[in-house]
DNA sequence: CGTAGACTTGACGCCTCTCAACGTTAGTGG
DNA sequence: CCACTAACGTTGAGAGGCGTCAAGTCTACG
């Protein structure tokens, strides 16, 4: 049921933790790495108050990571595609703060925490990546502030449609068409919005022939890429120049 | 101008970077920290582009930093006290990726990168130091990210003022009374809120007795803390008794 | 084939933004 | 020391985007 990784022959090894070991280094880190069964969707890989054994990286599907509210409300902090990283936010405490939920069949490769941390101080190199990796998640989290603090609707979705697809494109697939395994209320939740605001902007989008939804609401394709960047990333200076004066004040 | 650091006499040693390494540890951590001229209000520590050379720990005063959006905005992702860490996020690339500018006459000291790696393959008590700053960064983001995807005006603005009390609670300060170092502009952009808002919403905490604010608008004195954490934390689910249905459904 | 859950669409109202004007503070130079 | 001014902060009026509520449609699965 768990057996060791064999990283260099993974198709993700370029993207995934090994990134720029050498042959040798990688032999020490696959040593440690364990896989276990695949996930089904809708369970969990882990639950926000289990104790912190180790981090993950996902192999196939894709998670929602999330954490709950005062309230009992679900807060999604990320979708995670393959040979991405999990957990990296739970160094600082002993249990997991977060919840992990699979949105399809999912495989994952587990780094147990203690090992990871000697073989940290054996290896700058992996050593680094793990900085580097924290530092891109603070800069993405970052730039979610921005989207959710400054961008309309119409721009966060924009956005994260444009996300998901250059994410898939490094990955190999096409991104132009593919899978929305998260559902339109986990968008919504995610981008700070209502079902209903997520839903009206998908068929506006339509209509303006941007992108393309297929029977089951899962399928998408963008159609006019352009216009979508345009859109996500622009659209604030459109308003903008409609009130030059406020802008310059500031 | 420069001169090496002395954390065993530094009154933020038990918050700061030093926190869990050995007397020996230290005098080598202390090597390599360099501390500079303070720097004056306005003025930047460093900017958006430049070379990424080492990360900074806030000694006095306090830093915002920014980053600038495709519109040539300002996007405000931190405020920074005494003790705090600035840079973290910058691992991952050669250039810093935000700005950081003295909101008071400020003082830092300056951990240069190349060092800090060698350090943290010999130190592992500041190499899990390290990886648990980030985390906990990383984590407070996701926080800001929910305050900013599901909160209200005054929900934003009270859980503001309350962090920033027990932020100042931590550092041996008041946490009725305070100093906002930042403009109502700075506030505005950082919570996603208008400055018109801030300044309402404020007025209005003031009124209703929860806090309490002298001439300059920048002394604040938080009189009815109990009703402020109230409001920041379960305002959403006051509002929710109106629509149990709606909740349940989630 | 039927039901539950996911998604869509429409009507309506509120919170917050925008615009505009005014008050206040701090820093400058006469 | 005071007048001046620019930056900062406050207050009010109006408008619009998005959330809420409600009802209907579609898809998946037993």
């Amino acid at each position: 049921m768990v057996s060791t990784a064999h990283c260099d022959t993974c198709s993700l090894h370029p993207l995934c933790l090994p990134l720029g070991l050498s042959e040798n280094d990688l032999s020490k880190l696959e040593k440690i790495i364990r896989r276990g069964r695949p996930i089904q969707k809708g369970e969990h890989l882990f639950r926000q108050g289990e104790p912190f054994q180790g981090i993950f990286a996902v192999r196939t599907g894709t998670l929602k990571t999330y954490t709950l509210t005062n309230d009992g409300e679900e807060q999604i902090t990320g979708f995670h595609l393959a040979s991405e990283l999990i957990g990296l936010s739970n160094f600082d405490s002993d249990i997991y703060n977060s919840s992990a939920k699979a949105l399809e069949t999912t495989n994952v490769c587990e780094i147990p925490l203690d090992r990871l941390d000697e073989l940290a101080g054996e290896l700058p190199a992996l050593r680094r990546h793990l900085l580097r990796t924290m530092g891109k998640e603070i800069r993405g989290d970052q730039q979610m502030m921005l989207l959710l603090s400054k961008k309309s609707a119409e721009e966060r979705i924009g956005s994260f449609l444009l996300n998901l697809a250059s994410r898939f494109k490094r990955r190999g697939f096409s991104d132009k068409t593919f899978r929305l395994s998260m559902s339109r209320a986990d968008m919504a939740n995610y981008l700070g919005l209502a079902v209903e605001t997520v839903s009206r902007v998908f068929t506006r989008f339509q209509k303006q022939g941007l992108i393309d939804i297929t029977g089951n609401a899962k399928e998408i394709a963008i159609i006019d890429q352009q216009s979508l960047w345009d859109l996500a990333a622009l659209s604030e200076s459109e308003r903008s120049e409609l009130n030059l004066i406020n802008i310059e004040q500031r």
